[in-house]
DNA sequence: GCATCGATTGACAGCGCTGTCATTTTTGTT
DNA sequence: AACAAAAATGACAGCGCTGTCAATCGATGC
């Protein structure tokens, strides 16, 4: 059947500890002894029990990956990273979907999060908790994981928390550098579709824009900046108020996120206003939606399986866990496809 | 700190075993006893530890959610309806991505995939795995998992297995429905854009519009039957061949997938032909597109989550465990918005 | 050659729970 | 009331692994 450690033990003629002491990369190991195991251990397919390792070491090898999206397409992606660095170090991944009720008062919610939590955790004994936003931004929540001594990581949230351990990328700075990009292309009139104004990202994405502007000594012009609510509906009203005057009206359009610029696109298709010849548009999150619209978006990618991974790094590198908290900023990349010029 | 089994034991006056079984819903225990237990276990907080239930049972309570599946959206449905279905029972639910290597004989194919899932389910011994398309249709999976005694359910399969428990949907039914839904609002003329030929889904829901068709007695031109791929860009090719002629040309449009009917949409949108007035236009998964889009469309919703959930069910129940596989034929729904008329 | 010290190895208990089987209690029957 | 049968409970080993600590080995220095 399947081989355990006394099974190795006995056939390369030392002990279970020795044994486990190679599995698990422990020191003081002569590298003659280590081979020896090794090529035994490889010879039997042996695999350790978890649930053993797990007991025996109270340790689980387990990781939760905690979310409340609305976005199926990011927490995908970040769980595609997590459980990549996952399986690098040996642990697996439990996907822990959270719905954290709306509309109740700091104290309720607190009580709320603290009990459904407590199922969580108590139910499955996880080495680590992976919070993604807006999750990554409840006081609650994580003020249970501290006293619990769970650790975790922040990834992407509004604001730095200090003590904890974060991964997220730059907003402002993509948003720079897709605005750089579009003057570098030569327009000076940009239009910009802000997101919805709870969403941390839009100040940031919207500060960004400006500095970029500021800059290149170029002004913005009040009536070029739209506020959308990240939705395909809010970029359509945005965009038709841009392109509503055909004069001034902006050579480019920056849009907070795809599905907004999606929006401008499909009104620009309607007033036969060309892309990218005569309107540049650009999004941002690089969404499937990026690639399936014509003309594909020029867009930012945001390193969501990056984080992820990295997360997990974070979690399991035992160099990680001595360190104090740190912040890891990811590299963003931004995309250049067919709707800008 | 975290209670055990025997404190629950000692504060209830039994033995550890007795507790074991009121836990356990198992039978022959008195139902005073029974309570008792759960009052003591209720006032200690006491929650198992499921490493050590599984070193002793040899049962991990947890199951395994097999991919390797393009549409992130598509695995978090199922996902999402698995961990619901998995914490009403007390399980976990661990998603393994798998990339099988395309352009590989069917026997290297077979020691490919061996090798990458043996290390997946020695790594973590699971107690059942969820196989979902394309994946539920790989023979050297079905084998292995067969082989090694692990239960298994076929999500949505292209051919049944009669020895396998499978949750699916009726796509020929669906197509046949939205058909019908077509007809009935007066419709003679009605295009078709077919999928991706080597996906299984593309035959069945073909099918099901031409029988709805044929019972109507409306005749299917062959002009009006366009070759997609599933893609936007198939889906903008058909429309143009499908709309060039403004005299013969269909009042409706069946997409075989929201991507393609998207297209359909755009298409009409650059022609000057509005939607649903001049031309209906209908797809098929009630992508996240389908709302995104202006008009909002008609399409087919498949019961993604509760296949998910299905799964879970039928690998858990006991009961079902003892039957013979069955096949389990979830409701879809015909979800109408305002892109047909 | 022998004590000394660090490197290497091993013996053993026990993590928290369940399976097995023995024991006790209750119930039903005559 | 006596006995058999069934129901309820408990004792105990052991799942596969690791932590602790003791034992052994080998090299070094004098």
């Amino acid at each position: 059947m399947k081989a355990t450690i006394t099974d190795v033990a006995k056939e390369a003629g030392v002990s279970m500890k020795t044994v486990s002491r190679v599995l698990n990369n422990e020191p003081n190991v002569a590298s003659k002894t280590r081979e020896k195991v090794m090529a035994v251990a490889n010879a039997l397919r042996y695999s350790p029990n978890l649930a053993a390792k797990g007991l025996a070491s109270s340790k689980s090898y387990l990781l939760a990956l905690v979310y409340d999206n609305p976005s199926p397409y990011y927490i995908a992606k970040i769980q595609s990273g997590a459980i990549d660095a996952c399986r690098k170090f040996g642990y697996h991944l439990v996907p822990e979907p959270l719905t954290v009720p709306e509309s109740v008062s700091e104290d309720e919610g607190g009580q709320k999060v603290e009990e459904i939590f407590n199922g969580l955790l108590n139910r499955l004994p996880v080495d680590g908790v992976i919070l993604t936003p807006p999750l990554s931004e409840s006081k609650p929540i994580i003020q249970l994981l501290e006293k619990m001594k769970i650790p975790f990581v922040l990834v992407a949230p509004s604001q730095n928390l200090p003590q904890a351990h974060t991964v997220k990328m730059d907003d402002v700075q993509a948003a720079r550098e897709m605005t750089e990009l579009l003057i570098s292309q030569g327009h000076k009139t940009i239009g910009f579709i802000k997101g919805h104004p709870d969403h941390s990202a839009t100040a940031l994405r919207y500060e960004g824009f400006r500095d970029a502007m500021a800059d290149a000594h170029l002004t913005v012009h009040s009536h070029d900046i739209k506020q959308g609510d990240f939705s395909f509906r809010s970029g359509v009203k945005a965009a038709e108020e841009l392109l509503v005057d055909g004069e001034g009206r902006p050579t480019a359009i920056f849009a907070s996120n795809d599905d907004m610029a999606a929006g401008v696109v499909s009104v620009a298709l309607k007033l036969g206003i060309s892309v990218p010849e005569e309107l540049s548009v650009c999004g941002f999150d690089d969404t499937p939606l990026a690639r399936i619209l014509f003309p594909q978006l020029t867009t930012v990618q945001q390193p969501i399986y990056d984080m992820g991974f990295k997360a997990v790094q974070v979690l399991i590198d035992p160099e990680e866990k001595t360190k104090p908290a740190t912040v890891h900023n990811l590299d963003f990349k931004v995309i250049v496809r067919d709707s800008t010029l």
